[in-house]
DNA sequence: GAAGTGATGTTTTTT
DNA sequence: ACATCACTTC
């Protein structure tokens, strides 16, 4: 392909019509209908350097995109049209452009602007967190279900006082047997306000109410962003389509709206996306001039590829017409493997792999296997690994979302807005300093009584001496940290934080294998801090570039908006809460891509494999019962194969373990939707194949030590900890616990020898610490008396 | 308070 | 199958 790098006077002689006009057509609204691989992202970036080559201001250039590698993509295929001037056009996801305004307009709606974003698990545990105060069942409030209630509500403009007022929804509830819901709803949003957090749809509607009821404001950004594009417009939900509005429409707005979408892509209905925004959008505009355009050649997959693509997507009822084509020649045939089992399919598709390496000289990172579920990755890895084929899963647990990266992250939040209470909760008695659950309901109590966050009330509620003294040290820590990270950089905030904290201590303490894992997991994550400070590169262009650009108004106004030169705790916190692992792909790296069919949207590979195509599962057992849901499994699928350049290998097993037990499924309706005449005649079953069923650890248990790129730890547990007998329980004869005293050398049945340090807490509350020698990392225990059967020695 | 046990739900996709 | 969570036991 030729798209690198162009000389820019002829930039527009590399596009096709359709190409060229989409990214001449600069003034009044415009709709690009894209098909898959037809150089939409070039169309895109070529518009927007377009429009500064014509002397639009750069920052006058609002692009939304869904994902952060798509922005950083966009980004830096401007600049190499237009150079570092590329830097200053506010390309950015949803998510990250409306964080960036809302720090700045924070205190119009009473937000502090260092604002915390909760991620999903975040927000779950304050839901839970409700429900418990209010003493509701947990069976009828099922967290998941109401936190994604509360998120539709958003993503659809309707506030809890609306959610309240509208009959619809109440009786619906009532229905449900969950009258509460609307409750929650209100006390989910006081607490998450209170606590100065947002959580990702707050992203979005809090910045939709503020544009709403702030006249001064939301002039502002019609004036500021004369330029906007939207890029997966088919993505975006109800309340992302009514922000764009926002932007665009108003008296004498020339309404240079851009939206790019394909309505045959269109996967994420589940949080609230709608193709109707497609049409309405067409509706909203078509006063004012709309012109649109279609992107129909494929300039990624040969014939067979996309032939077949274009069978499956017909199967869909209502779609915006559109002819895809391709000119790269007939390519290979659509190979088919049919396995007995999911062990077997990995191992097929791992051969297969292994054959294309050969045969194709394909390299590593030409492949990917994408799948519906994540959880169908482990059985590619298992054999890629038996191969000794380096390969990367994405998806499943990220890397801030481990126990261990979350624990330190909440001191670092608690810093920055101690008002934070999920990183409250999380921090205040990890690493143990005493503060048990009864003194923290006491405190969460108290603040909800005066509504205030747990923070204001944390020295001032009454409990026990032990609990208090605790208390007061913890939060003269958390000011401490607070100071730092309001003078020190990033990184060294964190890293005394890290270390004053004593969670490196607890973690250095921790010699298991998983222990050291969970050590380097935190190193990571600081090594990860240090380079946000150190690295200038990533948003430099603010500071240095293009000095030959006129200044314009807006320039100076610029610089109020926070950017790389910020290295605070807080500026990287920001930074990660919309960070995701597929954003930080190291490209240099040979690996095998694993992935779900989701995360691969706007990738390409030369060769793809989709597995598991299976009635239940691929159409989702979840999805397929609806008209709806089974179209949207189908662009689901549609997207998947469409990935592929020259190759693509559709895979299924007649039995597959879910929930521990074997299911027996029919092959996917979807194959039947392709057309013999694009698939490969010769699908062999080998015999062969059906004798090597055995999985790979079992032929030869040694090779698992030495995979190179195993990613997740596959490794044992050490098993139930020193659970050997120290002593010998002939004779062992514990005495009451009253006798016991500090300094005393007592025996424990499992323990062993011990010494007792000390003893705190009153009657049957006595905690004693013991000191046991024989233990091997821990020795020191906390015990309490009242159950300990302890034998007094001396 | 800590550790071990049994019950239960989870698995569709993610900013 | 696996992880999380309420519950029991020391």
């Amino acid at each position: 392909m030729s798209i690198s790098i162009q000389p820019v006077e002829n930039y527009l002689d590399s596009l096709n019509h359709a190409q060229q006009q989409a990214v001449t057509a600069t003034e009044g609204p415009v709709l690009v209908v894209a098909g898959p691989g037809s150089g939409k992202t070039r169309v895109l970036t070529y518009r927007i350097a377009h429009l500064i080559e014509k002397g639009v201001a750069p920052w006058n250039i609002m692009a939304l995109t869904f994902t952060n590698k798509a922005a950083k993509e966009m980004q830096a295929r401007i600049e190499k049209v237009v150079g570092p001037r590329a830097n200053r056009v506010w390309a950015g996801t949803f998510h990250s452009i409306f964080a960036r305004i809302l720090r700045v307009e924070a205190q119009h709606i009473g937000y502090p602007s260092n604002f915390t974003i909760y991620d999903t698990e975040d927000t779950k545990s304050v839901i839970g967190t409700i429900i418990n105060e209010m003493n509701l069942n947990k069976e009828q409030y099922n967290v998941n279900a109401i936190r994604s209630r509360i998120s539709s509500c958003k993503s659809n403009l309707i506030s809890p006082k609306l959610y309240q007022e509208r009959a619809e929804f109440t009786q619906e509830d009532r229905q449900a047997k969950r009258p509460f819901v609307g409750q929650i709803y209100e006390k989910y949003t006081a607490r998450c306000k209170r606590s100065g957090a947002m959580d990702f749809d707050d992203l979005l509607f809090r910045l939709y109410e503020l544009l709403q009821n702030h006249p001064e404001v939301v002039e502002k950004y019609q004036q500021r962003f004369t330029y906007l594009l939207v890029d997966e417009f088919q993505d975006t939900n109800h309340l992302q389509y009514a922000i764009v509005r926002k932007f665009v429409s108003y008296d004498g707005s020339p309404r240079n709206i851009c939206v790019v979408g394909d309505d045959a892509q269109s996967i994420y209905s589940f949080r609230g996306a709608t193709i109707q925004n497609i049409l309405d959008f067409e509706k909203d505009f078509k006063a004012h001039g709309i012109q649109t355009f279609k992107l129909e050649q494929n300039y990624r997959s040969t014939e067979h590829i996309v032939q077949a693509a274009n069978q499956v997507i017909s199967h869909n009822k209502r779609q915006i017409q559109k002819t895809i084509f391709s000119d790269k020649g007939e390519g290979q045939k659509i190979k088919v493997i049919k396995a007995m089992t999911d062990s077997e399919e990995g191992k097929r598709v791992a051969d297969m792999i292994l054959e294309q390496k050969n045969r194709h000289h394909l390299a590593n990172k030409d492949i990917a296997v994408l799948y519906r579920t994540n959880a169908q990755s482990r059985v590619f890895e298992e054999y890629l690994r038996h191969y000794n084929i380096p390969y990367r899963v994405f998806g499943g647990m990220s890397f801030y979302q481990r126990k261990e990266v979350k624990d330190l992250i909440a001191y670092l939040r608690l810093a920055v807005n101690p008002h934070d209470e999920e990183a409250l909760r999380r921090a205040i008695n990890y690493p143990r300093r005493g503060i048990g659950n009864t003194t923290l309901d006491k405190i969460s109590a108290a603040a909800a009584q005066a509504d205030v966050t747990m923070w204001d009330v944390l020295t001032t509620v009454p409990t026990g001496a032990r609990a208090s003294g605790a208390l007061h040290d913890f939060k003269s820590m958390i000011a401490q940290f607070g100071e730092k990270a309001k003078n020190d950089d990033a990184y060294e905030a964190a890293m005394s934080i890290a270390r004053q904290s004593t969670l490196i201590d607890l973690l250095k303490q921790d010699t298991t294998v998983e222990g050291i894992q969970h050590l380097d997991n935190v190193t990571g994550l600081l090594d990860g801090i240090k380079s946000f400070v150190e690295d200038d590169v990533l948003d430099g262009g603010r500071e240095t570039a293009d000095s030959g650009w006129p200044t314009r108004p807006g320039e100076v106004e610029d610089r109020e908006y926070p950017a790389s030169h910020d290295k605070s705790l807080a500026a990287y916190l920001q930074n990660i809460a919309l960070v995701t692992d597929l954003d930080q792909t190291d490209t240099t790296d040979d690996f095998v891509t694993l992935m779900s069919v989701h995360a691969a949207k706007g990738l390409e590979f030369k060769s793809i494999f989709v597995a598991g195509l299976e009635e239940q599962l691929f159409p989702s057992f979840m999805a397929m019962d609806t008209p709806e849901g089974l179209d949207e499994e189908r662009r689901l699928f549609y997207v998947a194969i469409t990935r592929a350049e020259q190759f693509l290998t559709l895979s299924y097993a007649n039995s597959r373990y879910r929930y521990g037990q074997a299911r027996f499924n029919s092959p996917s309706r979807f194959l039947d939707e392709i057309s013999a005449a694009n698939l490969d005649a010769e699908t062999p079953i080998r015999n062969q194949a059906v004798a090597t069923i055995g999985r790979p650890g079992r032929e030869s248990p040694q090779n698992e030590t030495r995979c190179s790129s195993g990613v997740r730890g596959n490794f044992k547990r050490p098993g139930p900890l020193q659970n050997v007998m120290r002593a010998d329980p002939k004779t062992f004869k514990p005495n009451p616990s009253e006798q016991i005293q500090t300094g005393m050398k007592v025996l424990h049945l499992r323990f062993g020898e011990g010494k007792v340090l000390a003893i705190d807490g009153a009657r049957d509350k006595r905690v004693a610490t013991i000191f046991f020698q024989e233990l091997e990392d821990e020795k020191q225990k906390r015990i309490m008396l009242k159950f300990a059967k302890l034998q007094i020695i001396g």
